[in-house]
DNA sequence: CTTGACCTTAGTGTGTACTCTAAGGTTTAT
DNA sequence: ATAAACCTTAGAGTACACACTAAGGTCAAG
């Protein structure tokens, strides 16, 4: 298959899985005598394994550990592929808690200015984020 | 006071306060005869400001903004300054529940595999990652 | 045989928020 | 007078994941 097919079937653009061959993450099998990527039905696979990964919350350089395991999964544990998962948990898990934090702050503020037309002189919001303390007491 | 001063004060580096300058979040009032900056009592004023509003999420883009209506509060509503910090809140609203489902999907992933010393040949992190539809159903 | 759709490469641009570097000037203390 | 500690500028580098551009080659249909 050629690069626009591959683009149409999996809804990326031809730029990413350009994009994707230059950081090592999809090489398609063969080119054409014109020099053209022939991608084969086991490089749809894995471009759609790297889709997937992406969906559950992988960088492209967590992919690129993910695929280097599975290409040689007999030289690698389970082990190593549930720390990278947990990892990777963890680590939303902790942006999840940050962004958490934020809209509670974005929520305390909402609720103390009143949103109307008044002149914003004396807006809860402004002198609250002036004010030291004023969001966490 | 001079950069050197402010950034101890606050705990940035001058390259952040010079950063904010370049990009017109914080002005200090005058410079020195040597051309260093001096900043007033009300640049830091301004600093805390920025500063805070970095805390509960914004970003310097809205920030500037936050600033822009503070600077001219009489020609502003509290409408206008709840309406930003309500569009911010329900942005990181999104961002939480799209990495609330990468979460849940790394979890599902880490139950189902073993975790062990075994060869990654079965692994069903990686099996699932290349199913269709392994995290949805 | 030419038009249009496709492909190639290398390289640049985007957005966010800095961080670092080079090459130099200033201030303060000794 | 000189060294250390500070300051100045412009510009490049970082991470992430592409998107876009230019300048050109290839392929299929009419």
């Amino acid at each position: 298959m050629k690069i626009g097919e591959v683009a149409a079937q999996l809804s990326v653009s031809t730029d990413t899985l350009r994009y994707y061959e230059k950081h090592g993450l999809l090489m398609p099998s063969r080119r054409t005598e014109a020099g053209y990527r022939d991608y084969s039905l086991s490089d749809l696979k894995q471009m759609r394994f790297i889709l997937r990964a992406k969906d559950v919350g992988f960088s492209l350089t967590e992919i690129k550990e993910l695929l280097a395991i599975k290409l040689y999964k007999h030289q690698h544990s389970c082990h190593e592929v549930k720390s990278l998962t947990i990892q990777k948990r963890d680590l939303v898990a902790q942006r999840v808690a940050e962004l958490t934090r934020f809209h509670q702050s974005l929520s305390v503020l909402a609720e103390k200015c009143c949103g109307g037309e008044e002149l914003a002189d004396n807006c809860s919001i402004l002198t609250t984020l002036e004010d030291i303390d004023g969001l966490t007491q």
